[in-house]
DNA sequence: TATGAATGAGGCTTCATTCAT
DNA sequence: AATGAATGAAGCCTCATTCAT
């Protein structure tokens, strides 16, 4: 791994496990076993870092949404199959969402950031609606703001999952409240 | 008004506006037009002035809370009358709400008061759903995973109207969401 | 003396022994027997002390020039009396007129204090060749440019002293060499 | 060009654009164009450039001086002749000038050098005045301290001239004014 | 109670220099 | 000769907290 993954990666477990001003330059380098100086001949600041850590992250995001869109354009896919999919990314990369739950309140780069990542969720239940509606599946709703309401349901869903794990996973029920508020009512008969 | 109460109200508009990492103990004292040792004089350390914000806003929400329970005792309630409550509660407390939203990655104490705020809502939206359902309005669902959903539904809207203001407001179809989802089919011809 | 007053003259002594560079807030704080911090209460950057120093130098010697003019006004005054106060102000501020001959290479604002010592110190000499025309001891010469070389050969002799004494002293010879040039023939038989 | 010329030559650039201190060996690499570790194959240390900078120009400086005396040595020369040269050596070598200037107070090597070439005009135009009495042009003054007096002259207007440029040129004025000093009175009626 | 100067640990960052390749 | 990643000491500055008044 390059010294610059290294980084990368060391910063994202700890940002995640302590947050992004508990992380110091110092036990950051100490961690990753290099020296403080090695941090800034891969980047400008230890907020740039963090900028890193979003931007991979969206591209990542990127490429769930564009399965996801996949997935459609060949058939009818089931809200549970959309929530399924999310839910394992959510798995595969908790670190980096509990870094983006947290960025919004650090910098206005970061909480742009978060803005461009609830957008592009948005966005995609957006088409989901869209196309569960064409396929006859999904009732008619307010595209924009529904769209929304999911992406938000999903954002407080990971986020209570990553910083309560304490609490029962509820994962299952919000899907099926969700199936219910959307689904046309013989569908579920 | 009292000096700790002037500290208070004071901290309080100031970590609503920068944020706690931002404002330091310094510039708190400057605005609140008292000495830096004064604060110490009311308060053990500035994590502290955090907390008693927090538990402030929980005896607050807990009057909310009981107001709304004593509504219910009298006869059915709607959801929109529920959520317009809590939504009157969220514009008169937009500062503390602010406060609670981003404390939680702040300390494992403020964490614990965000939990027992979700906690709190969780409960009496758990109330709703058994005080609805037996009033014939609302179909059956599990107690303790829908109320976890509709407080962190809840969140999410708070968060997104706080944050990033500059998205419109979807408050009105976020709780014709949460209607289609939990009142029965009947009840909605 | 004030905590201020001694960084300040606790600074003056460093940068004018070592330099402005070589001065570091930790060496200064020493020192001073003051903590680092401390430093930062009173002055807003290291630069900041530099500039302090500056603008005092800057009141020091726009007194020395009204003396000067008072006594012009008074009645005719040789070359070698307003040499004389100056060789004076030099030896009771060396160390700041240390620190102004190194200012000006550091930043863009000592740049210009010490332009404006430059110029002050010009226009000093050039009211002095217009009195000692007036007065029929001197010859007439352009005043801005003549002045102008008058302080830059002050500026001169003040380097070589200051950094380094071990060159004979010339002062004598140098008030001798502008006396030859600019004092009326007749006048010197 | 060699390397070492090629570091020799951009090194000299940037210290006279913006100071020695300014210069770092990351951005000097960047700009020749070489990797950082290529210039302590030449070098040993970023001083050590500087002194190298010093030496070529102390080099120089004695081709000039020898090329003067050679001039005096074959008949009068006149002070503006003398000082012409200078002026034109001054704008050739306009970097190297800079950087002496602002050498003095970074090390007492470099202070040294300073004093060095100082000490080399000192001696040229203490040779002048020689020179000029013998050939009837020049009075009688004390040699060692009036080729001082010259020597400061020169410097003062070099600095003027490179640190601020917005200063109207005042050389013409400043040889009149030493030719008014030295000149017997006879001769310039 | 209140003050505010002082503290000092620790934060982020820079940079001359080294060294394995 | 050249590279360029790595080093680590040191620089400037911040800030929660203390304490003499």
């Amino acid at each position: 791994m390059s010294t610059k993954d290294l980084i990368l990666s060391t910063a994202k477990d700890m940002i995640s496990e302590v947050g992004f001003h508990k992380m110091t330059t110092a036990n950051l380098a100490k961690r990753a076993d290099i020296s403080e100086g090695t941090i800034y001949r891969h980047f400008e600041s230890k907020e740039d870092i963090l900028q890193h850590i979003l931007d991979t992250f969206d591209e990542k995001y990127q490429a769930l949404a564009e399965s996801c869109r996949a997935r459609m354009d060949k058939g009818p896919l089931s809200i549970e199959d959309l929530m399924g999919s999310h839910f394992a990314f959510l798995d595969a990369n908790a670190a980096d969402i509990k870094i983006v739950l947290g960025a919004y309140s650090i910098l206005d780069a970061t909480r742009r950031s978060m803005a461009r990542f609830i957008e592009r969720m948005r966005a995609l239940f957006e088409d989901y609606l869209v196309h569960g509606h064409e396929n006859g599946i999904l009732r008619e709703v307010p595209l924009k703001p529904t769209g929304l309401i999911l992406a938000n349901m999903f954002f407080g869903l990971m986020r209570i999952k990553l910083y309560w794990p304490e609490i029962d996973d509820f994962s299952t029920e919000a899907v099926e409240f969700c199936r219910r508020s959307l689904t046309l009512p013989e569908a579920w008969k």
